[in-house]
DNA sequence: GGGACAAATA
DNA sequence: CCAATCATTTGTCCCA
């Protein structure tokens, strides 16, 4: 068996080498400056990592005077006094060494070099290896067959090794004779004389023909050059001085015992981690965790009570907790808590868990994975003290928002290029919990490098709880209009249903857009307008309104159509979705869907609740304010124009806003030279399509006008708006050459097909690229405004809610008296929210239910 | 179970 | 010559 290696570190050595190495602008956020402190650790880490010691110690210098000052009262007196800058870095320095359990040598009088010099010495003489790391090069005089040195060289990441023939060969003296030379030559930073006129060659030289020191001064006779005789008769005893100054002492009185220098497994690895947050060293909290593979996760339930109690947790935990059954109604089986030594698996009844995370959570830092649920269900049971830290789904979703779908699983192959091991159960849930310490690592860094950690950090996982919130808040829905508009939809529909087929002198479905187009087109014979990209005859409501006047048949069917869509889609399933604990539906919001950044809503979606239409909008009407209260909602008045506005620059554009003016009328006179109701209609066509990305004939389809004349429009539109037209190119190009865009608040979309020589591909991601950042930023501004707006209600101690989110708009439910405080409020924060170059602007509205509601 | 189609919102 | 305004969710049909 080979030899076990002991690594030896100059504590003070290291330390000022990584000080001036690094810049002293790096602080926590609170200012302390660090810099000294994080280039040591990162050193003494990568050192464990790479080097991987049998055994490991470091020394410090003693505070205040040494044996040596003693001895010589100038030695070391040129020294600069330690900077402000540093010296309080010393504490930190030996707070990480303890924190890491590594041990620490420091003795009155003594130096760091001496300490090592009788531990490296000692050391030898019990059969180990030693490597001694330092940025001091007196230390060179200790290397032997057995002990080589580190010295960093400059900054802390360029080290050379010495050994006995890397030393002759720089040096052409053996390492012994090193204090023989700072003897005669001196040594400058720690203030010894040596003789005077005998430098760096000279020394050597004479070293080289007689060997040591006390040779030299046994044989003056011998040396050349008359002054360098005489100087050295007169400074021999000054250049003996120097040799015992410069000879590190290796007989130390030192208790040893090298079974302590055992580098072993971090046994509280949760200080040490503890630490690193403290000082903010995310990057190196890697090295702590980094020897836990995926499979090794073992648990420890705990089933007792007084078990559960005797826990201590570090400040920052990973967290499952083992929920079951449907959205709302899901009871707590269990929790699952990681923390980077340890997981445990805490089994009890749900009211002891729900105590128990009462009483935990606080202060808490926790790291989830798809926290929204488990943040619901921890808010209904009254728990509101706790603080969501990293969730990898929103980190995963931030750095690749088209993807989709991506689960934890995909989520760890991904980053930490490991797969699941092939467990189940409450194993599985261990390992997932335990490697989030290591995906936030990952993950950060990579949202680091893309600039992505603020929004991250400020904008998606504070959101987190909002979304929480709203879920839980859910909406009330009146279940006796919902089951009159029910039969009152049904009658309508069987009979339009009736008519439909006598009109087709045969019984179809009408759902199915292969028999109506059947029946449309080969049996009554009418123009096919368009066919399917799969060669089907397309029944579109587009096809339809064109057939409008060829057959009594077709008003019809668009109203079955429509009248059906709003039963099956919106009526039928409505009821389904009412929780009858609370009589209010709760959709689920989800955050890491949509490439843009937009929220989505589903099961059920209320972000498609229908407006447009008398019939539809009664719909809307079912959603109604509980008793006692009012909804409010609060919409953004055209916000993607004015972001437009905002990120383009366009002057004639921010003026409009700037002042005032109606955008859609302004554009009307712009192009027209005039606004009435029709030039009005087709400005704010284009205004809204060149947000798009509109083509001319997407533009003359829309407007019913000929290709010719769109472009006309489009093209006037740009040379009166010209910073829009540079907006346009600017973000094809940056989206060609960089591959991606980004909204005001750093999100990012990428856009692959940009560059594709598919043409339509190539068209799309042009248009996604316009797009993206109005629609990306408008859905930032939104978010922000969330997190604004539940903040002020909170903080004046309201009793109102925020519902839903719709976009641009802002669904609350507002006790009576509360509604004109609330409007305000609301109105303010969603406006102030963010500082653009236009105002934004906020439309207030109150009623008893989303679709009777009055301007406010 | 999944693709095609259609339609609701912003 | 093609296809032709961003972003979603949901439902039905229909084939496998």
């Amino acid at each position: 068996m080979s030899k076990q290696r002991l690594y030896l570190l100059d504590g003070n050595s290291l330390v000022y080498r990584a000080f001036y190495a690094l810049p002293d602008t790096l602080t926590t956020s609170d200012g302390t400056v660090t810099n000294a402190v994080f280039g040591f650790t990162k050193m003494l880490l990568s050192l464990i990592d790479n080097q991987a010691p049998d055994l490991i110690g470091i020394a410090f210098d003693a505070q205040g005077a040494t044996f040596r000052h003693e001895e010589y009262e100038e030695y070391k007196a040129n020294r600069k006094e330690t900077p402000d800058k540093l010296k309080h870095q010393f504490d930190l320095v030996k707070e990480v060494v303890d924190a890491l359990e590594i041990p620490r040598f420091e003795v009155e009088s003594l130096e760091a070099d001496d300490l090592i010099g009788t531990l490296a010495i000692e050391a030898e003489k019990e059969d180990y290896k030693v490597t001694i790391v330092t940025g001091d090069r007196d230390a060179l005089q200790l290397i032997s067959d057995n002990i080589e040195i580190m010295y960093t060289k400059r900054g802390i990441s360029n080290i050379i090794r010495y050994d006995v023939d890397k030393f002759r060969e720089d040096y052409e003296l053996d390492p012994e004779q090193l204090v023989d030379k700072k003897a005669l030559m001196g040594d400058k930073s720690d203030n010894i004389p040596g003789v005077d006129g005998i430098g760096d060659k000279t020394s050597t030289k004479l070293l080289k023909e007689f060997g040591g020191l006390e040779e030299v001064l046994d044989n003056i006779d011998q040396v050349g050059g008359k002054k360098r005789k005489q100087m050295l008769r007169e400074q021999g005893a000054r250049a003996k001085l120097s040799k015992r100054l410069a000879t590190i002492k290796v007989d130390c009185p030192l208790e040893i015992n090298f079974d302590k220098l055992v580098l072993a497994d971090l046994e509280d690895i949760d200080q040490a981690y503890d630490l690193f947050n403290r000082l903010e060293f995310t990057s190196l909290i890697s090295y702590l965790g980094g020897h836990k593979g995926l499979e090794k996760v073992d648990y420890q339930e705990v089933n007792e009570l007084e078990e559960l109690q005797s826990l201590k947790l570090p400040s920052t935990i990973a967290i499952k907790l083992n929920l079951n059954g449907p959205r709302l109604k899901q009871t707590l089986e269990g929790i699952i808590i990681a923390t980077l030594e340890q997981v445990y698996y805490i089994n009890l009844a749900e009211k002891e868990l729900i105590t128990y995370l009462e009483d935990t959570l606080v202060d808490k830092k926790l790291l989830m994975y798809q926290a929204k649920g488990q943040l619901r269900y921890l808010l209904q049971q009254g728990i509101e003290e706790f603080n969501l830290s990293f969730d990898p789904l929103l980190a995963a979703y931030l750095l690749q928002p088209s993807e989709d779908a991506i689960d934890l699983a995909g989520i760890i192959e991904k980053y930490l290029q490991q797969a699941e091991p092939e467990v189940t159960g409450i194993k599985l849930l261990a390992v997932r919990t335990n490697i989030l310490f290591k995906l936030q690592i990952k993950l950060e860094e990579e949202l680091k490098e893309n600039d992505l950690l603020e929004l991250f950090q400020d904008m998606e996982l504070p959101l987190v709880r909002i979304l929480a919130q709203l879920e839980l808040n859910g909406i009330k829905v009146s279940q006796e209009q919902l089951e009159n508009l029910f039969t009152e939809l049904s009658t309508k529909i069987s009979k339009l249903k009736k008519e439909i087929c006598n009109l087709a002198g045969e019984e179809f479905n009408i759902n199915s857009p292969q028999q109506l187009g059947t029946i449309l087109f080969d049996k009554l014979d009418l123009p096919v307008i368009k066919k399917t990209s799969t060669g089907n005859y397309s029944t579109s409501a587009k096809v339809l309104e064109k057939l409008e006047g060829n057959h009594e048949i077709i008003p019809l069917i668009s109203e079955y159509r429509s009248l059906t869509k709003l039963k099956s889609t919106y009526v039928d399933p409505l009821e389904s979705y009412i929780n009858e604990k609370t009589g209010r539906i709760h959709t689920n919001f989800k955050q890491q869907v949509t490439a843009t950044g937009r929220l989505s809503s589903r099961e059920p979606n209320l972000q498609n609740i229908p407006i447009r239409t008398e019939e539809g909008r009664k719909i809307r009407q079912v959603f109604v304010a509980q008793e006692g209260y009012k909804l409010v909602a609060a919409d953004y008045s055209q916000v993607e124009l004015r972001v437009l506005a905002h990120i383009s620059q366009d002057e004639r554009l921010k003026k409009a806003y700037q002042q005032g003016l109606d955008i859609h009328t302004q554009t009307a006179k712009e192009l027209f030279g005039i606004s009435t109701k029709q030039t009005r209609r087709k400005a704010k066509a284009v205004n809204f399509g060149i947000a798009y990305g509109i083509s001319d004939w997407g533009l003359a389809d829309r407007l019913k006008i000929n290709k010719r004349e769109a472009k006309e429009y489009i093209d006037l539109y740009f040379s009166r708006y010209p910073k829009v037209k540079e907006y346009i190119d600017d973000k094809i190009r940056q989206a060609k050459k960089q591959g991606y865009v980004t909204t005001i608040f750093d999100r990012k979309r990428y856009l692959p097909e940009i560059n594709s020589r598919n043409y339509h591909k190539r068209q799309f991601a042009e248009r996604t690229a316009i797009n993206t950042p109005i629609q990306g930023s408008a859905a930032d501004i939104m978010k922000l405004a969330m997190l604004d707006v539940a903040k002020a209600l909170e903080k004046e101690e309201l009793a109102s809610d925020i519902l839903l989110q719709v976009h641009d708009e802002l669904v609350l439910e507002v006790p009576k008296d509360e509604v004109k405080k609330v409007a305000k409020l609301v109105k303010k924060r969603m406006e102030d929210t963010v500082n653009l170059d236009v105002p934004l602007e906020v439309d207030v509205k109150v009623g008893d239910n989303w679709n009777e509601m009055e301007e406010y």
